[in-house]
DNA sequence: GGATTACTTTGTACACTGTACGATTACATA
DNA sequence: TATGTAATCGTACAGTGTACAAAGTAATCC
């Protein structure tokens, strides 16, 4: 029972702690991350976290912290749109790796340090562009919304298409389904037969985005 | 311990269970939602439930169905643009209410019938309309992820605002964090007194992308 | 060296979750 | 009234977050 001499493992610290939650989530999902399982991963007790961090809500903001900060982040001279595309696009991806992070936000863990310069500098970069303020909200809104919204879909899609567990009943349940809708059929079927990528359908709606923003950019405000 | 005579309380329903569970998750939250609340609620013990229901996830399926009924649906033959402007504002409206939806999608819960007529009737709509399905794919994708997207952020938004549960210590905080995010704060600023309205940010966005969506319509596939 | 002090880590315990299983009750039909 | 069936309840168990106190470890001073 005495802790192995060779392994000397090193302290307990708050950034271990987030880096080992954060791939156990992204591993086996927001579910699977329990005081026990953190405390197995890291070598530790479980209640040995609770001298780093104060509970495990403490834990799931730092985890949201720690992914926001992987997104890029525009510069406050840089061409807006150039700008909002790549961090977008940066943003998607990261979202799309670590996905229980939409649900984190969702429950109203995003005050952070990080998350805020975030946002502060998409502010930033618009206002610079000279967009009014306005529109600043405007296109902040619109462009966050679509980047959560579409990493929703690409989750419960990716959900759909593996099967509910029981691979052997799809097909009949598959069948059964489809006769009824039609359309929904002929989507399934145009998305196999074209090769559809999450991508290209998220840039797709990204450049008609910011085309709509550019254009009111130009107009006087209404 | 003989039951009161003078309620002869209903038998145990699906119906029954399914609304309930909405109205404990309207009022409180899906986290609150717990068997034995959900007993309590109907007046009956936790158990009771499972011979209407073969687990909670079954709960949540209905749930997550009878809110999608409650959204408006298109017919197969309304002029398009119309059709989309009315769902995608009613299906806000909607996930406005019982906001606890949008991480049930997330789950990967949205696999019951009425959510594939629902899908079903928008892509019916699209496809009656000219939109080539490549197109079709693209609009469904779009207005969706963006009403989704919004929901979470009027919800994170509604969070933030109400302050962590300590009212005292916000002014401090407030002041000493807005110091380093000026755009954040003029934004703030600027929604305060400019009376800023979720549902006016909303169709602004709605309306640029239905914009683009036509453009695109009247355009040959690229 | 040894003692004191501060900080980590651990063990145990409690209230809560979903739900398996068996006992009990209520009710329709004979 | 007697019987069969479906609904309901009580109890129990494993797993959750975490409060609290005991134990261990590291750093500092004599």
């Amino acid at each position: 029972m005495t802790p192995k001499a060779n392994t000397p493992r090193q302290p307990l610290t708050k950034e271990r702690i987030l880096q080992a939650a954060v791939e156990v989530a992204d591993q086996d999902g927001l579910g699977a991350l329990t005081m026990r399982r953190l405390g197995t991963e890291l070598g530790f007790e479980a209640m040995a976290i609770y001298k780093h961090v104060a509970n495990k809500e403490e834990i799931l903001e730092g985890m949201l912290e720690l992914v926001v900060g992987q997104i890029e982040i525009p510069e406050e001279g840089a061409d807006w749109r150039d700008a909002m595309r790549r961090r977008a696009v940066s943003a998607r991806k990261v979202f799309s790796r670590h996905s229980w992070a939409i649900a984190l936000q969702e429950a109203g863990t995003a005050t952070g340090s990080t998350t805020l310069r975030y946002r502060n500098a998409i502010l930033g970069n618009l206002r610079s562009a000279g967009f009014p303020m306005e529109y600043v909200a405007h296109a902040f809104s619109l462009l966050d919304s679509y980047v959560y919204g579409q990493v929703i879909q690409e989750i419960s899609l990716s959900f759909d298409t593996s099967g509910e567990t029981t691979g052997g009943a799809r097909s009949t349940l598959e069948q059964t389904t489809m006769d009824d809708y039609p359309h929904l059929a002929a989507m399934y079927e145009h998305a196999l037969t074209h090769d559809y990528s999450f991508d290209g359908e998220f840039e797709f709606g990204l450049d008609l985005i910011l085309d709509g923003l550019e254009r009111h950019r130009a107009k006087p405000p209404s």
